[in-house]
RNA sequence: GGGCGCUUAGCUCAGUUGGGAGAGCAUCGCCCUUACAAGGCGAGGGUCACAAGUUCAAGUCUUGUAGCGCCCA
């Protein structure tokens, strides 16, 4: 083995080798009584993978590669998503710098090209998987656009339409000019903006008065049905029922009083515009107010109002509509105003409601199935408070307009003949069937949302409709992995489809993933420039590629600058390779619950470190043990039955965090005991074991048996350099497997936990701490043998004292032991104790008077205040009386060892002082 | 405005049903001891944001306050 663990070339031959043995097949364990299944939520195929996927890939994979190693058969389910907007405007954008729109090139060529774009593109992702390792079955990889997913799609759009809750209608909904499409609710953000509040005097018919009304959208006046008031407001209660003069037009508007209004804001009147607003719109259902809609698809004033405004942009419509008010004396005046804009999460473009013809979910009735299977635990957000969230949109849900008018995408199976008749069908041949042979149909021109597809993903990647066995096997999956920005889009879609469609939860739990964000706590965004490439992490990158890559293709130049400064001061020397399992590992440890996560390459460089050091125990292993035959049944030394205990509480305690997907707790489990129980501690203690006869074999075996689990419950987080260890001590661990990865899991063997071995140790332990600490404080080279004598023995000490000599010497590098009996006069002597016995070692030149003494002043302070702590709970009645009597007890034993050792130390302080 | 979360060592974070404050990194000593200097050994470092309450006992439970963050309207 190499003296420094190499990620690059180990990882390299893994990726190739695993798929071609084709380990990731979900067909594998087929026999076993349990299957586990994981759904990948697929990510966008034209896309690549951030962070945050990285972080998600790993703990989908540590689950599915540990269920795997329990035998089980597992399915990870790969794919992606078709991305229908985002895709869409990827190839736009290639056509723009063309010249060329999607219109010039056809619907047909262009869904081409859009196909020869995710050919191209997809493979990204994909690569980017394999390089973490990922697990997946890749011969079931699908994607949303498939036949049988598409199938799925239509079988569902069918069946909802016919039982009624899928509709058409025209309603508001929320537009975007750019794309000139309607988007869902979730696709619109909305942004705190500065605006102003323009006050707009609005005469009252036949008097010389007029109303003040406030508004952030004046140009949305040409487009007024009404003035409303709020019914209790006494200012304007006489006005109830009289109209306006509509400014700039001809028409005459009602004033009516609704209680919507808050007479707080503003001056308390709100012109009502109905095609133009959510709430106008409601209010103008309420009180049957025209609905006049005065914008094109592009946001432009529409011809329908008779103007000089019609062509204009709803901005320069603004400006003038004010300008010309104010001519007229109808500005009172203008205020700033904060106030929430809604943009499109695309374009980025001012987002309109806006009436149109769309297709709409009825959501109600599927919503209250899906809210149940959440209250009832049939299906358990992990942590768990995040069922309010949902509890919350799901008790607020909006019908879901699932219609855009775009491209890319499954087309609407709805079909129109020449009187406006709709024919929803499978096909056309179906919908020609319904409309009569010779009927002249045409298909809806409009796609459906992508998360109508992504919400039969669960079902629809396994088979459904047919009654596949995959379905039977693996349905309901175990758990979604996924951030929380999609609980809305996504989870709770699939929750009520799944429902629906399949009688079943489409998994049982939802583990709610922590976002990763920048070093300096910034959510990780390419218009920000700090995301990070999961990859480069992994080989590293230079200072100046890794400028080149954030600032490629940005919008604003002055952003270039401000991203090359801040990348610079953050990674002044790059990024060094630290390889994908470090990364794992990483990702693994940071996964705590409720908290987003700081990235932090320091971590990562800690975990790479840790990779190094299984390497070394690993190398240390195989040339010590290299051509020697293991013996299984040889006789084991305590320091064997000590180690082999502590691999059993570790197992318990990897399973058990495991169950509860607290991966950082699972992976410190791990780190502590390769790191301190098994390098500092077994592999020390094994080097005099080695040498001698009588240990030898059981330590060899040992050794062994202990690299072999632990590589084994390591694996699932980081595969690649376990798999390598696993390979290049094959000889050794006589491998039955041809990979690490079909390995069972190790189980629990109770019969190895030994409390006497791990007291044993511990004694050990303890004396061997004193000493090095005398060292250490001394400044004495750990090389240099010490004599020793020990003093006030017990039975145990004496015990110990006898088998673990030989442990003791090489440990501490002790050049002697002396036993003194309790009337002996030891030599004036640094002290350490291990529980009443006295350790002590011989000043005699080697250590300073004074320095001990300070020494031992520092140690008994310590325990001095410890005492004060402990007796003042003792002596408080009401402790004593009211705590348990264990606890009580626990206090008591505390309050003796302390004193005890305070005896020890100021009579040996006395002792020194004195000289 | 409604909801959720966070505040623990210089930094990044653990801390299970309440029972002697932890890890990694950083810092400071000593060591190139034949697995590992990507290392070993030792040390220092905390008013657990603040206040009140419950309790024999609070980082942990309750309430309030402050600061930060996210989601929804």
């Amino acid at each position: 083995m190499e003296k420094t663990y190499n990620p690059e070339q180990i990882e390299a031959k893994y990726r190739s080798l695993w798929e071609d043995q084709n380990l990731f097949s979900s067909d594998s364990n087929s026999t076993s009584e349990n299957a586990y299944c994981i759904m990948l939520p697929p990510p966008n195929v034209t896309g690549s993978l951030h962070m945050g996927h990285a972080f998600q890939h790993t703990i989908m994979d540590v689950l599915t590669r540990y269920h795997r190693g329990k035998g089980e058969q597992t399915l990870w389910q790969p794919g992606t998503d078709h991305a229908g907007i985002a895709t869409q405007m990827v190839v736009e954008r290639q056509l723009a710098a063309q010249d060329i729109t999607r219109h010039d090139v056809g619907r047909e060529k262009f869904i081409d090209k859009i196909w020869d774009w995710k050919e191209q593109s997809g493979g990204t992702i994909t690569s980017q998987m394999r390089r973490l390792g990922a697990s997946v079955d890749w011969e079931r990889e699908r994607f949303t656009m498939d036949e049988g997913l598409s199938d799925a799609v239509k079988k569902v759009f069918v069946q909802l339409h016919d039982e009624g809750l899928i509709y058409r209608g025209k309603r508001l909904v929320n537009w975007d000019p750019v794309l000139h499409t309607a988007v869902s609710d979730l696709e619109v953000i909305s942004v705190e903006e500065q605006g102003s509040l323009w006050h707009m005097r609005y005469p009252i018919t036949d008097t010389d008065e007029a109303m003040v009304v406030a508004t952030t959208r004046p140009e949305t006046m040409l487009g007024d049905s009404a003035v409303a008031v709020h019914p209790d407001d006494k200012r304007y209660t006489h006005l109830i029922g009289k109209t306006i003069d509509l400014p700039l037009t001809d028409r005459k508007i009602p004033i009516i009083a609704d209680d919507y209004v808050d007479i707080e804001f503003g001056t308390g009147c709100v012109k009502i515009t109905p095609a133009h607003d959510f709430n106008d719109y409601e209010m103008g259902q309420r009180h049957h107010l025209d609905i006049i809609n005065i914008l094109t698809d592009d946001a432009k004033i529409k011809d329908t109002v008779d103007s000089a405004y019609v062509g204009m942009d709803r901005f320069e419509a603004r400006k003038q509509i004010v300008t010309d008010l104010d001519g007229q004396g109808l500005i009172e005046k203008i205020e700033p105003h904060k106030l929430m804009v809604p943009h499109g999460d695309r374009t980025h473009a001012v987002i309109e409601p806006y009436m149109t013809d769309q297709w709409f979910v009825k959501i109600a009735p599927l919503a209250q199935p899906a809210i149940d299977a959440v209250k009832n635990g049939d299906i358990r957000f992990i942590p768990e408070n995040w069922n309010k969230t949902y509890f919350n949109w799901m008790d607020n849900i909006q019908d879901w307009c699932i219609s855009r008018q775009i491209w890319w995408g499954h087309r609407i199976p709805a079909w129109y003949d020449n009187d406006g008749n709709i024919f929803v069908a499978n096909s056309l041949k179906e919908a020609q069937e319904q409309a009569g042979e010779g009927t002249k149909l045409r298909q809806d021109e409009d796609v459906l949302d992508t998360w109508f597809s992504s919400a039969l993903w669960p079902f629809s990647t396994l088979g459904w409709p047919d009654k596949t066995p995959e379905l039977s096997r693996f349905y309901p999956t175990d758990v979604l992995v996924t951030g929380f920005d999609i609980i809305f889009f996504w989870v709770a879609r699939m929750i009520m489809f799944g429902l629906k469609f399949t009688g079943e939860v489409p998994f049982k739990d939802v583990y709610i993933t922590g976002l990763i964000k920048d070093g300096q706590g910034q959510k990780m965004s390419k218009s920000k420039g700090n995301v990070l490439d999961p990859i480069d992490l992994i080989d590293g990158i230079s200072l100046e590629d890794l400028l080149t890559k954030r600032t490629q293709g940005m919008m604003q130049p002055k952003m270039a600058e401000k991203i090359k400064k801040q990348t610079k001061q953050e990674f002044a020397d790059g990024i060094p390779a630290f390889g994908t399992d470090a990364l794992r590992f990483t990702f693994a440890a940071l996964a705590s619950f409720g908290r987003d996560i700081k990235f932090d390459l320091k971590r990562v460089e800690g975990y790479r470190n840790f990779c190094n050091k299984l390497w070394n125990a690993s190398r240390f292993v195989l040339m010590k043990l290299e051509g020697e035959a293991i013996n299984t049944n040889a006789s084991l030394s305590i320091a064997d039955e000590w180690i082999l205990s502590r691999l059993q509480a570790t197992k318990v305690n990897v399973e058990k965090h495991l169950s509860d997907y607290r991966l950082d707790l699972m992976s410190h489990e791990l780190y502590e005991f390769v790191w301190h129980d098994y390098c500092d501690w077994y592999l020390e203690l094994s080097k005099p074991l080695l040498v001698n006869e009588s240990t030898k074999a059981g330590t060899q075996a040992t050794l062994v048996k202990v690299l072999d689990e632990m590589i084994t419950l390591l694996h699932p987080i980081i595969p690649f350099i376990t798999e390598e260890i696993y390979e290049q001590c094959q000889t050794l661990l006589g491998n039955k497997q041809k990979s690490l990865m079909t390995q069972a899991y190790p189980e629990v063997e109770n019969s190895l936990i030994s409390n006497k071995a791990e007291t044993e140790v511990k004694w050990l332990q303890t004396f061997i701490l004193g000493i090095r600490q005398i060292r250490g404080e001394m400044n004495i080279p750990p090389s240099k043998p010490l004599p020793c004598f020990v003093q006030n023995i017990s039975d145990i000490d004496q015990r110990c004292l006898d088998t673990h000599a030989q442990l003791l010497s090489s440990l501490a590098k002790l050049e002697s032991i002396q036993q003194l009996s309790v009337n002996d006069d030891a030599p004036e002597s640094a002290t350490a104790l291990v529980g009443e016995m006295k350790v002590l070692i011989p000043l005699a030149g080697l250590i300073d008077k004074d320095q001990e003494i300070a020494r031992l002043n520092k140690e008994i302070e310590k325990l001095e205040k410890q005492k004060i702590q402990f007796s003042a709970k003792l002596n408080n009645k009401k402790f004593t009386n009211r705590a348990p009597e264990a606890v009580v007890n626990k206090e008591k034993e505390k309050l003796t060892s302390v004193e005890s050792a305070i005896i020890d130390l100021s009579s040996q302080l006395k002792k020194i002082s004195a000289l």
